[in-house]
Parts: structure tokens; C-alpha cells; sequence
DNA sequence: CGTCTGTTTGATAGCGCTCAAAGGGGGTGG
DNA sequence: CCACCCCCTTTGAGCGCTATCAAACAGACG
């Protein structure tokens, strides 16, 4: 059982791109290395880990793996972004993360995958053996540590998330999407408050529990207002911050 | 930064009751005592915590803390009820989870609790501080191990509460959180389908993204359709408990 | 018996969804 | 190179679910 994202900060991590999709060079920016040096672990129980590691590239919409099945494999991100989501019966679907390289997944309860997770990009990831993984964080008090610390991250998230959906308007919940991504770019080392946006609109939606065209209007409002960018629908250039902070947090 | 809500199952735990709070005897139900039997672990440590607990009593409406405060300490639940909500600038609430005897708190980033918490009905908490708390889970790693799937546990959880607050109508929410009660009700040895609200309708609607109101009816709803028990609003008895379920996934 | 708090029920309004159609950009094939 | 198609996005119109406002009701307590 493990998270089904991690939030990891890879220190200035590499820019995202889904090109030159290809055979890997040893991992060196996966999560679980970098949980190993953070953690000053022994090298060697990250080796034995890496030589049962199996990359994998997944194509734009393709399904790593749906909620319920059984939970054999682990896995980082190396390049590309994927998505967790459940479904109702009928077809909802409530996105509950977006996964970035560096993240990890493969959360799972009684050995079933707890989400559905869906590559949005081009992706590249190293596969685990879910037990071999589990058996050597377990023997890495610190990597279990660092694990730990990942994990309530993940819940402090989605605790946000819980106000987010359960309280705020649909303006609300945009802007703060928006200033989400635009700190993650920042925390990733890119500088300028220009976003882009690898899922389309109804994602977003589903992440945000909103509808397609709901979200549609609200970026409208927004670029109407003078604090977004128009031109590409993908690539969003913040013009006011601060204003976008104000009014995701019910203050304007 | 521990947890904000553990979901600790306790072997057969005792019936919760508000009565008879005074001096405990040697912590004998707490989380923290659990983990350490749970785990194995050398009573040692554990014993080194315990003689640095102090024994709190809270009543009805109290609040423990407030999201932002410093968290110098972690509580456990000996009895009673209790709260963590999150709120807007504006005063909207969203209740991020109900807390159980058996359960921890104090989930925290960056030394401050995330979220603030109130005592629904009179508790009896221990308090160990934070600092001494988490040294000791370090120290022992299948201690830290059981934190880490009780931390995995919330997550889930809090994952399948997305779902229900971005996609789910007023009338499954409900129904969802009924039946979620009844299965809490159940592993604790309770074995009729009587369920005790300690919550007011206020707390439920905080809970599941709703209004006092809409709660208010859709248990009138339940009541008419023969689903639940009339009578004491705060003690509800379900008569149909498949049917629930189905509303509760969105197949009715 | 009166007050207070929480719950229920009713009436109305509004936010966001649904349905529908137009707009736009990229890719493919003629 | 252009035409066409397809998918995503945007915009518009109308509706429905749930919030809000309001008042009646019920139980606890003094």
C-alpha cells in the first residue's frame, strides 16, 4: 500500500516534456532514489530495488491500471503527467490527483487499487514489484520516514480539496486551481507565472467537480477580467496573482 | 506531523460513553498504546511516552485547537467525540472528518495544525508532546509502520469523501454517510443497525457539503420511504441497509 | 410555563448543470 | 495547398437541485 501521489519536490527538477520517449539511463530523478539519498539510506538497498525495475511508456489515454484491481505493481513517474480518479456506477468521475514526475503510485487497500489512473501525456515510469518495494522501505527506517511524511502531505491535500469541493463556488474553486499549478510550477524552478495545462477541460472539471462548461466560463470570466492570459487555452500566463489568491480564497 | 484522524480499529473497543469522565486508570484503549501492542514493539518506549501524557477532559462545544496554532502536541481519544474542520476566510465550514475513541490527532505542516478541532460531546483525551511523540514512533519502526497504514487509511478515505462531495447528489450523501456510520457502528461490536448521531444536522451538512436544511430532508425523505427509524433524530435506526447502499452509490 | 436551541417544513431564488450549437485548431487525405 | 473532419472549447438558453430565507415545531431546561 502506497500513496497515490506523492508531492515530492525534486530539487530544481527537469522541465517536463513528453518527447524523446526512449529507453532510460539509470534512474536518477525517480522518487524512490531521491527518497533514498534524502534519506541517506544505504545505496545498496536502492539497487536491489532498481534491478527489479521495469520501465514503462504509456500513450496519451491509455490506463495504467483501474480502482479494484489487483495491486501488483508500484510505480514512479519519470516523464509525463497521469491522473487518479474514481467513478460512480454510473459514469461520475471525481479526479483526485494529478500525478507529476518525481510522484509515486500505486495506493492500494486489502491489495486493490483504491483509483483508476489514466496517462494525460506521453509517460514514461519505472515499475515496481509492490512487495519488494514495501520490504525494503520497511527495512529503511528513514525511507519509511520520508514515506510517511509524502503520505500526509497527500492528506493535508486532499483535506483542502475536501474544502474546496464541499464549500466553495465554482469561481472559488478555478482560481484556486490555478494558483495551484502556478506554484508548482514555481516550486519546480520555473519562474515566470506562465502554467500549462496538460488536461483539457474536462478534467479539470472532474477535479474540480464542476462541469466542462462551467470551468469554460469561469476562464472566460477570468481572461474577460483582465487576470489570465487569452490566446492558447493550454498555456496560461497569470497576470494577478494576488487577485487570483483573493478570490480562491472567498475574499473578493 | 501525525495524523489527523486515525481510523485505528480497535479489537472489540468499548461503547462509547460521555458519562463518568474523571481520572483514567493507565492508558489502556489509546492509539498510541495500541500501535505499540499492535506492533510488537518493546513496552519500554512505549512507557517513556505514557509518563510524559497528561490526561485532558473537554466539553461539549470546547475547541481543542484551531488550524494555524503552533502544534506542540498530539492527542489521543480515550472517549468521546470530536471534530477537525477547515474554514473559509468568510466563515464557511467544511468538516474534514469525525473522531472516534481510539483515534489520534494532530496533523500538522510546518509545526501548525491544518486543521482545527472541537469536541462534539464531553472527551477524555491524553496529550504527549509532539516533539517526544514522534522520536519514539521514529525509533520503532513497525511502530512507524502502523502509523504510516493508518495515515494510508485516511488518505483513502479522504479520497472516497472527494468523490462524494465533487459528485455525488444531496440524497446519496446522505445515504452514504448513514451507511457509513451503520459500518463504523458494526466493527466496533455494535451488531442491531442502530446508529447514535453526536453531531448535530449542522455538523452532518459541514460534513457532507450541504445545508442544516437539506440534511433535514433527506432524512425526512429516509424516514417516509420506510428506510430509517422516526422518532429520536439523534438516534436512527436503519431498517433497510441494502437499499442505502444503493442510493449511496448512485444506483437509485 | 416560557425560553432557548436545534429540527423540520415551506416558499423562493440562484448557481451551476444540461442541452444545444457555434467556433477554432490540428491532422489527414485528396 | 486546401478542404474536410474531428475533437475540444466556448457561448447561449433554460432548467433543476440545493441554498437561502422564513416560520412552525419539538424537546430540554430553568
Amino acid at each position: 500500500m502506497f500513496s497515490a501521489k506523492s508531492v515530492w519536490q525534486l530539487p530544481a527538477a527537469e522541465p517536463r516534456q513528453t518527447e524523446d520517449i526512449g529507453i532510460e539511463p539509470p534512474c536518477s530523478a525517480c522518487a524512490l532514489r531521491h527518497a533514498a539519498v534524502h534519506s541517506e539510506v544505504d545505496e545498496n538497498d536502492f539497487s536491489l530495488l532498481i534491478a527489479k525495475a521495469v520501465q514503462i511508456n504509456l500513450q496519451e489515454g491509455q490506463t495504467l491500471f483501474i480502482e479494484g484491481a489487483s495491486a501488483e505493481r508500484l510505480y514512479s513517474i519519470l516523464r509525463g503527467t497521469l491522473m487518479t480518479y474514481k467513478s460512480t456506477p454510473d459514469g461520475r468521475r471525481q479526479i483526485t490527483g494529478f500525478l507529476w514526475p518525481g510522484d509515486i503510485l500505486g495506493l492500494r487497500r486489502d491489495g486493490r487499487y483504491v483509483c483508476s489512473t489514466e496517462a494525460i501525456t506521453q509517460c514514461s515510469l519505472y515499475s515496481y514489484p509492490m512487495e519488494a518495494a514495501e520490504e525494503i522501505v520497511q527495512k529503511n527506517p528513514l525511507m519509511e520516514w520520508r514515506l510517511l511524511e509524502i503520505t500526509r502531505q497527500e492528506l493535508i491535500e486532499a483535506q483542502e480539496q475536501m474544502l474546496l469541493l464541499g464549500r466553495k463556488t465554482a469561481k472559488e474553486r478555478v482560481a484556486a486551481f490555478l494558483i495551484k499549478l502556478e506554484r508548482q510550477e514555481r516550486d519546480r524552478g520555473n519562474q515566470d507565472a506562465q502554467i500549462f495545462l496538460p488536461m483539457n477541460r474536462s478534467m479539470v472539471g472532474d477535479y474540480l467537480g464542476l462541469s466542462t462548461e462551467t470551468v469554460s466560463r469561469m476562464m472566460s470570466d477570468f481572461r474577460n477580467s483582465g487576470l489570465i492570459s487569452a490566446g492558447n487555452e493550454r498555456k496560461v500566463q497569470l497576470f494577478d496573482i494576488p487577485a487570483l489568491e483573493s478570490i480562491a480564497n472567498g475574499l473578493a
